[in-house]
DNA sequence: CCATATTAGTTTCAATTGAAACTAAATCAA
DNA sequence: TTGATTTAGTTTCAATTGAAACTAATATGG
């Protein structure tokens, strides 16, 4: 009885791409009015921090910092200009290659990051606290994989 | 034996709000690669577009596709003008309220609306195989109850 | 060695964005 | 009426962004 399915219309409010960017922008915009305002962050000043506060002891290159959190350079530069204006993160040339600086959080910046860092994390715990164990193990691995695919059709497979 | 949870501790990798931008931002990335250098069409252009091409036969002024498209005025105001100067859309000043004009896509939209919208579904379309039928009926469920919750928590519920 | 290439990061300059002010038309209140 | 508000959409101006060019240091090939 049933034939061919009809062919799918375009229709924003049901189509994943545009129903993820507008869920994407409202949680990004969420979790900055966490510290934007308080401490004078951008998202993208946030996001160094975060990468550094992950583990303070090891000091990270911009390269590195690039890689970790898919900024291009000439973000990180500017990202990294604020937080060293701001005295949230310290730079120290390296002796063997001084084309490279070891960024790290000073103490200031370590402050901050124990401030923000628990309320970005129950922020996070409070929107899952509203899906079942099971959806939020499938939705991890959704992501997942949506990544993976979206990586390898975006790089023209 | 096992003792209370550790709590969690801030990683980009596995936290939720960081993964959704990456994907969206990548999954529209690829997208946009099918509209926009063959048609001169910006995110933007092509969300307007899109939501005039749904129904062609009703025109919507610049209000209603900011409210259709979560986009704000001047956004809107910008791509109206864009896509006045393509020809792909057509304005017709409104006769009982001259303040509000009515857009529709001229017969040069609806060709471009014909080739990118297809494109576009067909993408969607080879994403979500990649999904078992269970994990896309999830995923649907997830995205709807994550946005209501992001939304009440965004207005500082 | 020396010339060339590569890498790390910055700067420049033009295009894009966003907030706030603005214009023009319609509505409301007295 | 008519003066004050609201609504629809635009413009302005400063801040942000991005691509490409650039500087400075290191690595490499002959």
């Amino acid at each position: 009885m049933a034939g061919p399915a009809a062919p799918r219309r375009l229709d924003l409010e049901t189509y994943l791409p545009y129903r993820l960017s507008i869920l994407s922008n409202t949680v990004s915009g969420a979790i900055a009015a966490l510290y934007a305002e308080r401490h004078g962050l951008s998202i993208a000043d946030w996001r160094l921090m975060a990468v550094l506060g992950m583990d303070p002891d090891r000091p990270l290159t911009q390269t590195a910092l690039c890689a970790r959190t898919r900024m291009d350079k000439v973000q990180v530069s500017r990202a990294v200009k604020r937080l060293l204006d701001f005295g949230y993160i310290a730079r120290e040339v390296d002796a063997a290659d001084r084309r490279r600086a070891h960024l790290r959080l000073t103490a200031r910046g370590r402050r901050v990051y124990g401030e923000v860092a628990p309320a970005t994390l129950e922020w996070e715990r409070e929107l899952l606290s509203r899906l079942t164990p099971a959806e939020a193990a499938i939705l991890d691995t959704v992501i997942a994989r949506l990544q993976q695919v979206a990586d390898e059709m975006a790089a023209g497979s």
